[in-house]
DNA sequence: TTGTAGGCGTTATCAA
DNA sequence: TTGATAACGCCTACAA
């Protein structure tokens, strides 16, 4: 014992047993008698020792870090996921370390060099849009790999998402059902998953005839309530008789809405408003907004359950997971009268 | 060299030189000679050597980890504080590494144990509350230590952060001189700072005779703005003539604004609503919300900061950093016509 | 300025 | 079931 530090070796000496010893029944318990294993984690929990993980991830090889790149770090709908990747985590005897990627392919290919270099036993990837040399990366790592996010063909490994285009679909068709004729899209921050929810919407538009260019405002500045309000007075400016709006994102949704307000527009009848993700203030808001569910907490757990049962060598039930979403109608696109 | 990876004395072997030289390059590169160095370099270069991070921090016994202890990772405001952390420490050398104490001081010692056995090169945690056990670790631990969030005496070692019996003074006193006499107060998840707000609450309306302890609204659920609408109907349902609320921050107070709206009641005539942290959205609600405006990424930014400047043997100017805060007087506190 | 060599704390291979 | 004893890849006195 050096400084306060407790090491296996403290342990053994403790337990008069020899190092190898202590260290299978941290990690192969079952291969020590029951009375001895009894006797080491008894004087593992006085000693209070810790295992080193440098010591530890040099002589096996392989460390239980998990790691995860997600492109942004105050984006709600990370938060979310994060949640659901700690959840599990907290439990389990993984580490997880994420890094932030900021929507470049270039940092993400940087980072995935660090993450791969300690050899991690997992690697969750946000997206499918990873440059070639990450998916070269990625396939050559000896570890199991998640792609959350997105649905899509040609996984590097698993993959657990939904559809954005058909979220967007969704969303765009259920306006046109309500009765509104002049949709606009609303989009901040034009990252992959954006781009796919236009896809969507102009998809539904043009399918019903109603398609008009014009109606699509977009900014690559980053989402927010303010930026909402913002897009808005940027699509009356242009004078195309809209009548409804399919935001990006929940929170340009919100921000829609108290536009419309202080301008007087009266929400639904005149403007309707459908937002995606459905952040717990849409139900609550006056009047409550439309959005597009999705299950980010739920991505984040599968998508670390998956990597573990693949680390530990069970079989992976269903490798290519679509979480799908579900449109939550509200007040907000209730042009006719119910 | 052995399945691809590449090793120091590859490095040196290709170089024609020892081990001790190539590990000088990269720690201490004034010690190598110019020529030997470059050559070098390119040697690293041309076999894309990477360090084997587990193998440093074994044998230097120091890792350039900085560890980061928050209590939750879905909350806004500590969504900001790492922001501020990332974006520093994305130009270090440093690797920052956080966990999340879930509100718990027993987990925030055991994260505190796994932390510091990885000899991290600083550490920064949240509050000054800490279990008698976790300030005597963070003594001990010989890396510099930052707590966040607050101010107070007996720092650990290095503080950032601000006053929130100060904020919730200044912002319930505004209430009262905006011409508001019946002030509830409205707290969600009562942790430490949270129960500071409510101290400065309290003093600012005993100040004034007008504390009624019936108009404190509590609740161990954490904040979200759903809540703040339910808050609100309890203190309506109490019937205590309730004029005008202070929140403990700024979900709750949209969500009181909110049902407000839903139940007819004139904002900020009839009630006043007040935040805390301002958050963006305050601004373009509508009406808008006052709010304490707190600097969050700051916050972060100067801990990782003071943090780095230690660590690398710079005087730290200021190492009780208060940051104050600011009451951004809005719409929603304003009871008479200005 | 450069090299030698011991050690960091754990795991894992072989024997016993 | 348990124990010796090499690695693991790098750092760092100490020596040259």
């Amino acid at each position: 014992m050096i400084d306060g530090r407790v090491r296996l070796s403290d342990v053994a000496t403790a337990a008069g047993v020899s190092t190898a010893t202590v260290s299978r029944v941290l990690r192969r318990p079952d291969m020590v008698s029951a009375d001895v294993r009894q006797r080491i984690l008894q004087i593992i929990e006085e000693l209070g020792y810790v295992a080193n993980p440098a010591a530890r991830a040099l002589a096996s090889a392989r460390t239980n870090v998990i790691g995860i790149l997600i492109p942004s770090l105050t984006n709600n709908v990370f938060a979310d996921v994060l949640r659901g990747i700690y959840a599990v985590a907290q439990d389990s005897t993984y580490d997880v370390q994420f890094a932030n990627t900021r929507y470049s392919n270039l940092e993400e290919e940087n980072l995935l060099r660090v993450f791969l270099n300690q050899k991690p036993s997992g690697l969750i990837v946000t997206g499918t849009d990873q440059s070639v040399a990450s998916r070269a990366l990625l396939k050559q790592a000896n570890c199991p790999v998640v792609q959350i996010m997105e649905t899509g063909e040609s996984p590097v490994d698993m993959m657990v998402g939904f559809s954005h285009v058909k979220g967007a679909y969704a969303a765009t068709s259920h306006l046109v059902g309500s009765g509104y004729r002049r949709i606009a899209f609303l989009g901040a921050r034009m990252d992959p998953r954006t781009q796919r929810r236009l896809l969507g919407y102009t998809e539904a538009l043009e399918e019903a005839g109603l398609f008009d260019e014009r109606l699509i405002v977009t900014t690559p500045r980053s989402s927010t309530v303010t930026l909402g309000c913002e897009l808005l007075g940027l699509l009356l400016d242009r004078d195309l008789g809209a009548d409804a709006v399919f935001c990006n994102n929940d929170d340009l949704a919100l921000g829609v809405l108290f536009e419309c307000q202080r301008r007087r527009i009266p929400v639904p009848s005149e403007m309707g408003i459908c937002g995606f993700n459905d952040l717990e203030m849409m139900a609550v808001a006056n009047p409550s907004i439309t959005s597009v569910r999705t299950f980010r907490q739920e991505m984040g757990e599968k998508a670390i359950r998956m990597l573990i049962d693949r680390i530990e060598g069970r079989q992976v039930e269903n490798p290519l997971l679509d979480l799908g979403f579900e449109l939550i109608a509200r007040q907000s696109s209730q042009k006719l009268r119910p």
